[in-house]
DNA sequence: GGACAGCTCCCCCGCGCGGGGGAACCCGCT
DNA sequence: AGCGGGTTCCCCCGCGCGGGGGAGCTGTCC
């Protein structure tokens, strides 16, 4: 198995690359010191699996994972690093890595992530993947903005369309209702959430998860 | 190794257990139909690893995975769904569920998510972590939609505020501009996102992630 | 030096939107 | 029978919004 190393710290490429040589089945193909070199790096030595740091000078690895990503690279990226409920986590999975691994990971460790992520699984912090999903159903729970919850179901059905952008008219013609009747409806969906136009409630439509 | 089912369907049961029963190391210790009927099915027979549907008549698996967490019990909790980006593996994970699995995976697969998460690892699906994260991220750098990453910064910016739902005028007394530029800006926006209104400016931020 | 992009501001014009009214019908509840 | 809420439609009116122009100013790039 192919493997790439992107680290600013020598020293840590060199220590990576001791412990994954001494692995029959895995080999250092190539190593990079800052996120500029990646795509080269990548495309030249065609890696299985990225071992990328976060924090580097210049481009980081966030943002050479998300090149990485748009290049459509077929390789899997293993981001370090240092703490495990950094808001680095949450970057770079959105960047599309596949997987984490702390900077004090035992050598272990790091050999079971580099095969975890190569088979395609992916590798991440149970606690901090748990406080992601926390936070977004506290944001955008099911039980949601009370105003929202007073309104009927034909104002909930408006509220719906208006947050697909349609204009008054469009919501007429996909209910079959006369305009009137939608302004109506849209004047109670205002009234009830307590702003002042379809922008806005559909911004506290989003927000509070009415719609996704 | 012990195994608990819990699934409101015999049929699922009875597969999920002969494809256990094969395997020396693992161990079916009990079964149950019903989410109310869990926690006293792990308090008799203290499995180490429960399987869980999450749709089931009266209390939903859910509910079950977050009134075992209450209670303090030690086992792990993997969770059956049929979709991997379903709602219900982020309720789920928020309850304190450990893995999924797909009703559709393969004995091999089964087995495999048991005893990962019977090791303390958590077994998700990347889709659907990465799609958690990418709702959650807020000020990340270039979005998704190319349309929006063609966006200079200052229409970034108006965008941004359109999406928190504010006027033109207001806009322009949060950046310090005159009314005319800001229209200038939503004029802009509007031409290169290819969508007809502010409204529908404001969809197209929300549902590509360029904000929250 | 010229070309170009981005930011800033200005004009006019048409129209969809939102506020304020009213009214009819159906339904369930009392 | 009376009442209230929900749904449907109608009127007028003011205004913010969006489209069509244009213009001056800063930078950068070649």
């Amino acid at each position: 198995m192919r493997v790439a190393l992107v680290d600013d710290e020598p020293l840590i490429r060199s220590g990576l690359a001791a412990v994954i040589g001494t692995e029959p089945d895995l080999e250092v193909v190539g190593q990079a010191g800052d996120g500029s070199e990646v795509l080269d790096l990548v495309g030249r030595t065609a890696p299985h699996v990225v071992l990328m740091d976060v924090r580097m000078p210049g481009v980081d690895g966030i943002a050479a994972t998300r090149a990485l990503v748009r290049a459509g690279s077929a390789a899997r990226v293993l981001v370090l690093t240092t703490f495990a409920n950094d808001d680095h986590v949450v970057d770079a999975l959105a960047a599309g890595a596949d997987g984490f691994l702390l900077k004090r990971a035992s050598p272990e460790e790091v050999l079971h992530g580099i095969r975890t992520v190569a088979r395609g699984e992916s590798l991440l912090f149970p606690d901090a993947v748990r406080e992601l999903a926390r936070r977004h159903v506290r944001s955008a729970g099911p039980a949601g903005v009370p105003e929202l919850a007073r309104l009927t179901a034909r104002e909930g059905e408006v509220l719906r369309l208006m947050a697909d952008g349609l204009s008054n008219a469009e919501i007429a013609a996909a209910l079959v209702l006369g305009v009137e009747t939608v302004r109506s409806h849209v004047a109670s969906v205002l009234a009830k959430t307590g702003v002042r136009d379809r922008t806005q409630a559909v911004v506290l439509a989003y927000r509070s998860g009415f719609v996704r």
